[in-house]
DNA sequence: CGAAATTTTGAACCGTTTCAACGGACGTGG
DNA sequence: CCACGTCCGTTGAAACGGTTCAAAATTTCG
């Protein structure tokens, strides 16, 4: 029933206004699939030249269009994807329809990275980009002679874990402003990590999207969205861009942990 | 406040009664490191003597009594368990006291192995119980020399991240009755995993732990308990034991996905 | 055995959901 | 260029599931 599209499979056809992905200009290597490999990977350090053209070699540079879907939850785990532009949703439906998205994908992220024989969710696009796709099969036999890139694996890995730690807190514990405050100060951060101010926040992905992530529904995200505005926390410029008109205050209402001493507020 | 018994660190300071833990006879090889080390790694075929010699020499057997603290949140990770025997709670905490549990461990599961430099939650001991423990730094460097065996635990993290992300869906989408059936669920799968017949279930925390891990209220889960012992799905035998009388019908309830036509019930 | 902790049950309360209506943005076609 | 339909977002009112508060029953443990 939610699933539309299911026919536009991912496979050659994305020709539209596809974003073309930044180059990765690390010591001279240029080029998007040097980009999705390596500094995607951050690994530019431990991958010699030859480690990287051997991945180039790998690489099938992949554009998509909104709602294209990339992976089917329960489909063979044959691909491994990198983000290089656009965003993803990751998500699990129950037989009655409740989805719940386990999380956005941007550029530099992976998809199908860690998980078995089966792909143990669906990921569809949010909106037009591109990707930097492996056949897994071949990415783990090149693994096995790369071992400092398994070793960088692991420890992306271990964050995303870490991630999914932190969204079961919030979805098992937090009030609905918290885990939109929380949700916009990841994205904060994100948008800084990437080199933004951390001031603007761009929400490619609609409000029932955001509901799904956050265990809300499309009423309630709108709800709190407006209180946030009223107290003067955001500011939205558009509906998919705000700015973050107090940061404390929003980290204050995301109940960041903060250690245990600083940052005491009052 | 709500951390108790701070101060009993996981030192050499467990010496009550506990269970020692199951030997493993894997191909002749007994012993308790190559227990947590092998057996419970699931790879025993990949690593050869050698390997497991060196395994044996890196582990320090241990044992912990309830209320005993493995590892808190925000310490440097420095070592890595095996849990042999007992049970462990791993949660997160709040600054107002909120907790939410990630996850329970027990004979079999890892403690610390994929994380970063400090622990992203604590574990406490619900009871007493025996561990492997290693140094990661040694562990790490081991790892580098074993291939295979790296390449199990990323494995075996991809196990974790699926968990995390089902636990993910079951906080953001399902009531309170498909969440305490889904948790019946796994532990009576996870029971059948360890040699059971997959109908006691045997639940070593109490009903506030159930709570913080259901991201519910302990009075929720009694009354859901009740609800589910009134309707004939299981019975009760102790407070913390129990017999599932109708499986079908729990799974039923947990709202497994059944990849979306047989088991139709009505 | 007795005190403390845990579990269960009841009743009132509340945050979020549900249901419903409205407004605005966007794309299509006349 | 405007009319129209659709999708998305916002807002309001009522309903509900789970929480909170309170107290009794049961279990655990010193």
């Amino acid at each position: 029933m939610a699933l539309s599209r299911l026919d536009s499979r991912f496979a050659g056809n994305g020709r539209r206004e596809a974003p073309e992905p930044a180059d990765c200009q690390h010591e001279g290597r240029v080029g998007p699939c040097h980009d999705c490999a390596a500094r995607q990977l951050s690994v530019c350090g431990v991958l010699g030249d030859e480690g990287l053209r051997r991945l180039d070699q790998l690489a099938e540079h992949e554009t998509f269009s909104a709602r294209d879907i990339l992976v089917r939850e329960g489909d063979p785990a044959v691909h491994l994807f990198n983000i290089t532009a656009g965003a993803v949703r990751v998500y699990k439906l129950m037989s009655d329809g409740r989805r719940q998205i386990v999380g956005f994908l941007f550029p530099g992220d992976f998809l199908g990275l860690a998980t078995g024989d089966r792909y143990p969710f669906s990921a569809e696009a949010i909106s037009a980009g591109t990707a930097c796709r492996f056949s897994r099969k071949s990415y783990r036999k090149l693994l096995a002679e790369l071992p400092d890139l398994e070793a960088a694996l692991l420890e992306r890995t271990s964050d995303e874990l870490a991630a999914a730690h932190n969204q079961i807190l919030l979805l098992g514990r937090k009030t609905a402003v918290e885990r939109l405050a929380t949700f916009l100060a990841d994205l904060a951060a994100r948008g800084r990590r990437a080199g933004g101010d951390g001031k603007i926040v761009h929400l490619p992905m609609t409000r029932a999207e955001i509901a799904d992530y956050l265990g809300l529904t499309t009423e309630t995200v709108s709800r709190v969205t407006t209180r946030l505005k009223t107290r003067g926390v955001i500011r939205l410029l558009t509906l998919h861009s705000l700015r973050i008109e107090n940061p404390r205050e929003l980290a204050r209402l995301a109940g960041l942990d903060m250690g245990g001493a600083e940052a005491g507020d009052g």
